[in-house]
DNA sequence: CAAGTGCATGGTATT
DNA sequence: ATACCATGCACTTGT
């Protein structure tokens, strides 16, 4: 197992060796994720995390002393389970339970090396002393007590028990055990400790069995290799626990004719959490209680061959449970989760099932066509889906098909969850649903992840980042919101009631990285980008420094941009433009000339253009009705924006809408889609902008020396380099090729020739196609005088550093011919009449180009010769 | 032309 | 390195 984790405790970060899926074979304590440096028990904190427990700490361990991280200390229900008072930390906790194990176990007759197999830690003193402890003795009898009362036997009739238990019994159970159920869930697994109860977290060991027959080494190794048993998650104190015991799927009730041990042996040993609904009765104790998420390994059962993720665990509140299920005698087989895939609730109609859940509690399929089944919603309507699956990679691929209508019934979208559950006796499947809801964890958040779901015009951008968490939100409100999202979903139809926070933050799930944007959403935010970009503003106290560059002046500024005011703009049909802004206090409008630029604060006392307007009790120049056509003018404005820049993108860059969303979310500037043009002012940069112009320092007034060392000069130097040398390289290239066709004439026109040099004209041009419209742009930009700020100048060529030209002969040599340059830098061989007859570099590129292109009778290079040229 | 279907691909998580 | 799975895309079928 490799060792790729890291232990989420940041005073830790040791690394974790274990497998996230079957986790440490530590049956017992059912903390499949330890760190054995800290403590930290990754199943617990996902627990903790859904209890949204207030208290996180650390404590030292009793045993040996270590400290230790868990979120849920507060519950106690790592470590103060033992009675011993004060804390152990699962380490510790764990090898006391195992060398009850091995104890036990050995005297049972079992081979020391199966038990080896769990005992990866030695045993330690500690366990001895937790193994003399009377208080298990005590325990292990009481738990004795409890499993004989209901499953006398064997397994199989713990289930019937389980199954046909009143409610009254099960609550009699229940407060027989309040902080400990203690169920063996498992054959043979009764010699385990079987659950510590958070609540108190007393830990109760099982008598041992000695009256069952001995599993073999085989079953008890994978017995003992799987994580979990039967541990219940975080249920408080005075809350109703979970009865555990194995369930058969439906599948399996045909095998009940087996022999309980032998199913048992068959069975993996990680439970399903079996929920009385009769639980819900007791839920009026929790009134005023936040409603319970319950967290519960689904059942590992039927041919699964994997253990589920974690993230398919179903998480499943008492008021889902009591949605799933009207009949209080039936029992909520929770089974797995999946939160919905932009495809998944896409009109597509196909719910992608993940693998392992697929297998394990759908009925087997040979073939690719799979079988209809039936999965009842939690309003009592029953759905047929075709379950069936693709082969993929020598794997397979499950889907439910035709799931659109049911998607649809419950409203569901891209990020929401979908539940299946089964209700047993019967094994009904079932199809719950939890909405999403805002609160996503901090990694979502830090996107502003838009679904592209149906509904996707409702993430307003604006929404999104007005509303995006800048911290994770307590659990509580995940639990809270969650609730409430299972609740106003229900059968009684109610309407969701859609916050805005609803609306900004989806919450896409842990696996679904991808930036799902809506292409409109991509332009909303790109035109907001750009929006904001038109806001910028010198800073308050600017006092611009100008600095001259090949003619042209550069606003400096030290400090930087701030966002200015919004205003809107208006075109009369006359041509005549108009800004309004809305003043901060009395948010009336008042027009302002075109050319201004308001601060971020802006109120009528800054009018000063309009004194007779320039109180907040003056009246505003134009009507409510105006204001309206106003603003509607403005949203024309917008979508006509919209438009044109679609319209760009996709002469353009056809399929560039993903790129496109990330440059929004990063930042990147698309200069030449910009509905403003180009300029020169400085401020027109994002704060944190690296650009040339924002990188350098404050540099003296007026012109820079040919000397001067700032970035601006030297990026233009390097910049000048670049160039210089790269027609050098081409140059000797074409001066290569010529010597090979004056050498051999045949030779662009026979086989093996013409293949090396269609290959290598390709390759140049290939080479050059990328850095082509660059240079042309480039050379465009110092033709015309202009200099493109907007680089980085780490991203030319580096080697050319310390060249030692100066700029003063680079510009000099940029004027001259090519050729005339070249013989003055060294370049004696380049003697090619055309070249010292180009009267630009540009002209030169396109020749090149041209000349490639007829040259070579490679289709793709022709066509990116077209391409090129039509550019 | 739209919708449906089946498979392939590539990103990501897990081993 | 591998498996999973979200989604793209080509092909087929339906309207």
């Amino acid at each position: 197992m490799a060792a790729s984790n890291r232990c989420m405790n940041t005073s830790c970060r040791a690394a974790i060796p274990h497998d996230w899926t079957k986790g440490w074979p530590l049956g017992s304590a059912g903390y499949a994720h330890l760190c054995l440096n800290c403590g930290s028990a990754y199943e617990n904190l996902v627990f903790c995390d859904t209890y949204h427990l207030e208290e996180t700490g650390w404590r030292d361990c009793s045993f040996c002393g270590k400290r230790i991280h868990c979120g849920c200390i507060a519950s106690k229900s790592m470590f103060e389970c033992l009675d011993y008072g004060g804390i152990g930390c699962t380490s510790c906790v764990r090898r006391s339970r195992l060398g009850v194990i091995r104890r036990d176990e050995i005297s049972n007759g079992f081979d020391a090396v199966t038990v080896g197999t769990v005992g990866f830690l030695p045993p330690t003193s500690v366990e001895d002393q937790v193994v003399r402890n009377g208080i298990n003795e005590e325990k292990l009898l009481q738990l004795c007590n409890i499993m004989e009362a209901n499953e006398p036997n064997h397994f199989q009739q713990s289930q019937r028990v389980d199954r046909s238990a009143s409610p009254a019994q099960n609550r009699g159970e229940n407060l027989r055990s309040p902080f400990g159920e203690v169920r063996s869930s498992f054959l043979n697994m009764n010699k385990l400790p079987v659950k510590c109860q958070p609540s108190v977290g007393s830990l109760t060991y099982s008598k041992l069995d000695t009256s069952r027959p001995h599993l073999d080494l085989k079953d008890m190794k994978e017995s003992l290799s799987q994580p979990s048993l039967n541990i219940t998650l975080g249920v408080p104190l005075g809350t109703p626990n979970f009865v555990v015991p194995f369930s058969g799927s439906a599948a399996e009730e045909d095998e009940k004719s087996i022999l309980p041990f032998q199913q048992g042996q068959r069975s993996r040993p990680i439970f399903p959490k079996l929920i009385k609904t009769g639980t819900a009765v007791n839920s009026e104790a929790r009134k005023g209680m936040a409603p319970l998420v319950r967290i519960a390994r689904p059942p590992a059962e039927g041919r699964g061959k994997n253990q589920l993720l974690p993230r398919y665990w179903p998480r499943i509140t008492d008021q889902e449970l009591e949605q799933l299920s009207g009949d209080l005698n039936s029992t909520i087989v929770p089974l797995f989760e999946k939160v919905l895939s932009a495809s998944d609730a896409g009109r597509i109609g196909r719910l992608v099932l993940p693998k392992a859940c697929a297998e394990a509690y759908f009925p087997p399929i040979s073939q690719s066509e799979g079988l209809p089944v039936r999965i009842q919603d939690v309003k009592g309507n029953e759905w047929t889906f075709q379950f069936r699956f693709w082969p993929n990679n020598n794997s397979r691929m499950y889907v439910l098909e035709g799931v659109t209508p049911c998607i649809q019934s419950m409203q569901l979208r891209a990020g929401d969850t979908v539940t299946f559950s089964r209700i047993d006796p019967g094994g009904q499947l079932v199809m719950g649903f939890r909405k999403a809801t805002n609160s996503t964890d901090i990694q979502d958040a830090k996107i502003p992840t838009l679904s592209n779901g149906s509904h996707s015009g409702d993430a307003s951008f604006s929404g999104v980042f007005q509303n995006l968490p800048l911290r994770a939100e307590g659990d509580t409100s995940l639990r809270k919101s969650e609730n409430s999202g299972g609740r106003t979903n229900d059968a009684s139809g109610q309407q969701p009631v859609l916050t805005i926070e609803k609306k900004g933050a989806r919450n896409i799930g842990s696996k679904n990285k991808r930036l799902l944007m809506h292409s409109e959403d991509a332009l909303e935010l790109r035109l907001t980008w750009e929006e904001a970009q038109d806001l910028l503003r010198p800073p308050p106290s600017a006092n611009p420094t100008i600095v001259t560059i090949d003619d042209h002046e550069f606003e400096e500024y030290d400090e930087p941009p701030v966002f200015g005011k919004r205003t809107i703009f208006t075109v009369r049909p006359t041509g005549e433009q108009k800004q309004w802004a809305q003043c901060d206090d009395c948010s009336k409008w008042r027009r302002l000339p075109v050319d201004v630029l308001l601060p971020p604060k802006w109120s009528c006392p800054d009018n000063v253009w309009d004194l007779s307007r320039c109180t907040c009790s003056a009246p505003e120049e134009i009507s409510t009705k105006e204001q309206d056509n106003l603003l509607r003018a403005s949203k024309d404005f917008k979508k006509r924006k919209i438009a044109k820049s679609q319209k760009s993108i996709q002469e353009l860059e056809p399929s560039g809408l993903d790129a496109l969303a990330s440059a929004a979310v990063l930042g990147d500037t698309m200069a030449d889609l910009q509905e403003s043009g180009t300029t020169t002012r400085h401020p027109r940069h994002r704060p944190g902008c690296t650009c040339i112009v924002c990188i350098q320092p404050p540099s003296g007034k007026g012109k820079h020396k040919s000397t001067c060392t700032c970035n601006v000069c030297l990026t233009v130097k390097r910049r000048f380099k670049t160039l210089m040398l790269r027609k050098k390289k081409r140059q000797s290239e074409r001066e290569v090729e010529t010597l090979l066709k004056d050498r051999n004439p045949q030779f662009d026109e026979t086989g093996m020739g013409g293949t090396l040099r269609g290959t290598s004209l390709q390759t140049n041009y290939l080479e050059n196609e990328g850095s082509q419209s660059r240079i042309k742009d480039e050379e465009a930009a110092n033709s015309s005088g202009q200099i493109d700020l907007n680089c980085h100048p780490d991203r030319e060529d580096m080697e050319l550093e310390g060249a030692g030209l100066s700029m003063m002969s680079l510009v000099e040599a940029a004027s001259q011919p090519l050729d005339s340059y070249s013989k003055q830098i060294g370049i004696s061989s380049v003697t090619n009449e055309q070249q010292s007859s180009q009267p630009s570099s540009v002209e030169s590129e396109r020749r090149l180009s041209e000349e490639v292109c007829h040259g070579s009778g490679h289709e793709s290079t022709s066509d990116g010769c077209r391409e090129h040229h039509r550019d």
